[in-house]
DNA sequence: GGCAAATATTGATCTGGATCATGTTATTAA
DNA sequence: TTAATAACATGATCCAGATCAATATTTGCC
């Protein structure tokens, strides 16, 4: 068998949501008239994990991460960007609680949709539904690769994922400011505090970042990569 | 913040798939003429990661597991009994490769829909692709729940909810017999076959299961719950 | 029916990364 | 301005589960 497959495993959505170009005007309307925008600091809960699911939400501004929490501790199943669909799961019939929690990063703005309305357009305008079908199959495929991160990787490459996916996905620059503590990359890459901060020190004796305050600096991404690649 | 939420660890989606029933006559007859009914073997490869996905693969009879393999090994995404859609990640727009491998547990038969028929039907028929939504949902919440399981719970945990998962949701029994070997339960448990050995063998003598050759019999169901919730 | 190849089992050893302890430096709040 | 709190850092120890090694047992198949 070969194993020699590449698979991605950052942990964000890349392609902006184009869904709500495929409503009428009627429809647009329709949705405008049932959404709220609200406002959310670094660190407030937009949505809990068994709470009633009555809207979906869509990221205007800022950056979440979709976590959840269990008698084992907590799990990030991903983190979202702006200009994405937050809550999709919240569709599902018969299961009308969230099965995760969403957590503000940084400040950030969002829209939150009703449910019900939202189900209603699905079931009227086909395209519409495509396009949702698109961006649910492309959140599985992301989440299908961290699963395989978390799962498989020792925690250098874990690390070394996390980093390579902030840079090129999140800030889309080799040189970026690190709105995560060492705290929250540990929990993003599935590893104690402690061991995150020895492993950025060795990256950085090691010439693969530099590191000066809040500032992270790739310098060898190649090499980056072949850790992430290797495990 | 509470730790206590319960999170469904299964491997397999619970509901049958009733998205047919929403065709028209036309839409079911252009189904049918644009598939293939197969019949595989166990052990054989139904479908192959990184090959063009040209079609979506229904699950008629038998029992198989869907597995992503990469540089670190293998990981198992899911097992999927009879009556399932199955590689619905093929419609995402753009990847037209399987992102994943399909194997099957035992003989079983599938059915392979053209995968252009079946865009072509969702883009016509929004109350079938409201029902696809419905099923990717629902795959997504059981793909978190195996997710949270394999990287938060320790090994017993794992074995536990495994055995649970089969005696519940495949064999729908108390007493069933293991289709799988021990190399095939630890690999989806994550772990070691030696370990699985060792913990199957703690299990016996704290007479939490008895085995007989092939024949599982769950003993004590509510602590092995127990072991599966604490890890 | 026999033999090669998986599969199952058990014990000994090793190790990646967690946990614990302790201290230092930034923020934040009062 | 300072007290409190959270973030950052580093070293020492520990442990769950992997790896390795060495049979036993089953299964498929010519």
């Amino acid at each position: 068998m070969t194993r020699d497959q590449k698979i991605n495993s950052c942990t964000v959505g890349l392609e902006k949501c184009t869904c709500f170009e495929l409503l009428t005007e009627e429809q647009t309307e329709l949705i405008d008239n049932n959404l709220v925008e609200v406002g959310f600091s670094k660190g407030e809960t937009i949505c809990k994990q068994g709470t009633f699911a009555t809207h979906v939400i869509y990221l205007t501004k800022g950056l979440v991460k979709v976590h959840m929490d269990g008698t084992q501790g907590s799990l990030i199943l991903k983190i979202v960007p702006e200009n994405h669909l937050v809550a999709l799961t919240a569709l599902l019939e018969g299961n009308n609680v969230f099965p995760y929690s969403v957590t503000a990063y940084v400040d950030s703005v969002v829209k939150l949709i009703n449910i019900a309305t939202f189900k209603k357009i699905i079931n009227e305008n086909a395209k519409f539904a495509a396009e949702i079908i698109n961006t649910l199959n492309s959140n599985t495929l992301q989440t299908f690769g961290r699963f395989y991160c978390l799962t498989n990787k020792q925690a250098y490459g874990r690390l070394a994922d996390i980093i390579l996916c902030l840079s090129e996905k999140i800030f889309k620059q080799k040189v970026f400011e690190l709105l995560l503590t060492r705290k929250e990359l540990a929990e993003l890459s599935g590893m104690t505090t402690e061991n995150v901060i020895r492993m950025l020190k060795k990256f950085r004796e090691d010439g693969l970042i530099e590191m000066e305050g809040k500032k992270v600096k790739i310098k060898n991404s190649k090499l980056l990569k072949k850790i992430s690649n290797y495990g």
